[in-house]
DNA sequence: TGCCAGGCCCTCTTTAGGGCCTT
């Protein structure tokens, strides 16, 4: 796969538009099938973490506070993500805070999002769910940390993201899988995937 | 511990409703 950079936010909440903001984030940079680079970071961007999000992720409103300002961290992630395409599960969530965030400091990022949840619909319709830890459960892939951490979360989002890739490769023969191939797969309608990977798989072997 | 949002997808659909998934 050309090189993507697998990103997973924890939040106050589920909506930047209801005034929820980011409280962590993890970016893992995956190159020739591997993990080859992270970045991970708390921020404080002065908000309360609601009790139930506490226990959710583990991340406390004492921890917040000691963390580096939201300002600073989004715009190291940002300079650590730099043009490369981003993946990650459930994208139309991280998506709208990556957005949001790199909006408050005046920085934009233009590259396509692929979703892995959406490509795992396709490629695994088998498993019991869709969910990130069923998900690793089913491939057979490493717990790499809590669940509902940035940095583990993100590192499994981007070991399913390879499984996913090699899946891909060996049931359809290809040589590679482009970030914009896996956007293509998502968008797909279930009973259409053979003909993406047709009409699109050919001219991404190779290019990545 | 979720009542909040929103994009995507499926079907008992398309003049709609509801489940999935993220925190």
């Amino acid at each position: 796969m050309d090189p993507v950079v697998v990103i997973d936010f924890e939040t106050t909440g589920l909506s930047p538009d209801m005034g929820d903001r980011a409280t962590e984030i993890a970016a893992v940079f995956i190159r020739d099938g591997r993990i080859v680079d992270q970045y991970q970071s708390l921020m404080n961007a002065g908000v309360r973490i609601p009790s139930f999000i506490e226990h959710l992720t583990g991340i406390s409103n004492a921890m917040v506070r000691e963390a580096p300002p939201a300002s600073q961290v989004m715009a190291e992630v940002a300079d650590f993500v730099g043009d490369y395409p981003l993946v990650a599960h459930n994208a139309s969530f991280d998506r709208k805070f990556w957005d949001a965030e790199l909006a408050r400091i005046g920085r934009r990022t233009p590259q396509a999002f692929a979703c892995s949840m959406l490509v795992s619909r396709r490629v695994l319709p088998q498993a019991p769910n869709h969910k990130l830890g069923t998900l690793v459960e089913y491939a057979g892939l490493p717990v790499t940390g809590r669940y509902h951490r940035a940095q583990a979360d993100a590192e499994m989002a981007a070991y399913l993201t390879l499984y996913l890739e090699r899946a891909l490769m060996e049931r359809f023969g290809l040589q590679a899988v482009s970030h914009d191939l896996l956007g293509r797969i998502q968008r797909t309608a279930k009973t259409q995937l053979e003909n993406c990977i047709a009409r699109y798989g050919g001219a991404a072997a190779g290019s990545g």
